[in-house]
DNA sequence: GAGTGGTCTAGACCACTAG
DNA sequence: TAGTGGTCTAGACCACTCC
């Protein structure tokens, strides 16, 4: 620990400015091993004295591997190497429920629900569902988690018609969906990244400003139908996405 | 701009802390339409001087709306919003090249070339492109453009073999390979979102930290041979993919 | 040379967590 | 109650840009 915070090489010429320096040494701790997850790390103010530098320098440091997810900051208890997350990755190409797919790989998951009611639907969601005047609107809003790490929002949105109870989705909506003739055969996907807000940062337990995977997806029945106009966010850190491409076909303008 | 940096109205209890309070002002001046693409911000210590609040303050908010981008900072010149970028959407299930994309959609495209030469492979290119032993690599690293604007940053990586004369590729990729009849008939990729590193940010445009979208792509002939391993970066506030999913298959476990 | 953002300091108070 | 992170200040020097 004293190696990490120690007062020496700071400041040699041409090494960049000190908060840089300092969050070197500690990612390098954290790479090689020195640091394991869990560990604590020095308060604050403690690791401006041993380094000689100020909080506010120690700060920026710390706040940079906070903003990459490598440190967890605990308000009132202290600073602490994260736990790496695993990263899974799933096929992009197949339409598939995310319970199922996690079941297929052993990992055992469950969500936390934020809604899961009939409302009013908003301008976006009557465009993507194509509803009728009048019609409500079932959501199902909830934060998925895989062996108790959260690494997805999901926002669900499906016309009241085909879903009038809600609450009768408890974990798999794909298979609620499928014992109603109603589960969807095709899917567009819009994929995106963002910066995760401080809301959502809290809700998947990663800093303010992380990069996340954004998808939007409308589900379809055979009929052409909407079914599902689903909006979620995945953690950057935790999902990776592979898609097989084909040749396009010659002369395949739009 | 006396309305968005009056004294008045900070520190009401519950409005949170009072960098929030400024960031928020300022991203509604923003998003209003008050403060349009372009315009300079007062200086820092103006902005200080006029809300009431120290420059570290205003920094602090002017810092996050940099790493949004929705603000520009130029050492020795000053802050400016940001040129909204117009975002790109392109279909994932189709194997395309970016220059052909582009045009197709009349866009202008150029490359800034990073590296364009022969070198002794990486590890990872080793096995990527199933490289012989004293076999080179050919890099093709550049930051592509449409309208002048950085969209991404493309690394591809060769094996000598197929491509001895990098210097060959002027403008698309694809097009040199299909002269050789050596364009991909199929590729894999592979999806994530990540932080944009210092170097890269640099390279883009955007603030170190924002969030990015990485792809990793290994391009097949129909013999199975792979031809090119390419890593790209693309802004995430610039690209949208877009997916079409089918049904997964009865049963189809893995 | 004047002005700008980039970095850094020492010290302060608050809100939350823990024993 | 003591210790932690979260916020905030006033003031300073440097590196860079622009004139």
């Amino acid at each position: 620990m004293d190696r990490i915070f120690h007062p020496g090489g700071f400041d040699a010429t041409g090494a960049g400015p000190l908060y840089l320096q300092l969050q070197r040494r500690i990612a390098e701790a954290i790479a090689t091993g020195r640091l394991s997850p869990g560990d604590s790390l020095p308060p604050e103010r403690d690791m401006a004295a041993l380094t000689g530098l100020s909080r506010v320098t120690v700060r920026k440091a710390v706040q940079t591997l906070v903003g990459s997810g490598q440190l967890v900051q605990r308000r009132g208890s202290g600073t602490f190497v994260a736990a790496p997350v695993e990263r899974i990755e799933q096929a992009l190409s197949l339409l598939t429920s995310f319970t199922e797919d996690m079941a297929r790989r052993g990992k055992s998951v469950d969500s936390v629900w934020l809604n899961r009611a009939l409302h009013v639907p908003s301008p976006a969601e009557v465009m993507a569902l194509g509803l009728g005047a009048g019609t409500q609107v079932a959501r199902l809003d909830r934060v998925r988690r895989s062996d108790g790490v959260p690494l997805a929002i999901e926002r669900a949105a499906l016309s009241a018609d085909l879903l009038p109870t809600p609450e009768s989705v408890v974990a798999s909506l794909y298979s609620v969906l499928e014992t109603r003739g109603l589960r969807p055969v095709r899917a567009v996907q819009r994929i995106s990244a963002a910066s995760i807000g401080a809301r959502d940062a809290g809700l998947l337990g990663v800093a303010e400003g992380a990069a996340g995977l954004q998808i939007e997806r409308l589900g379809y029945l055979p009929s052409g139908r909407v079914v599902e106009f689903t909006r979620s966010l995945y953690r950057g850190d935790a999902y990776d996405f592979t898609v097989e491409l084909k040749l396009a076909p010659e002369g395949a303008g739009d």
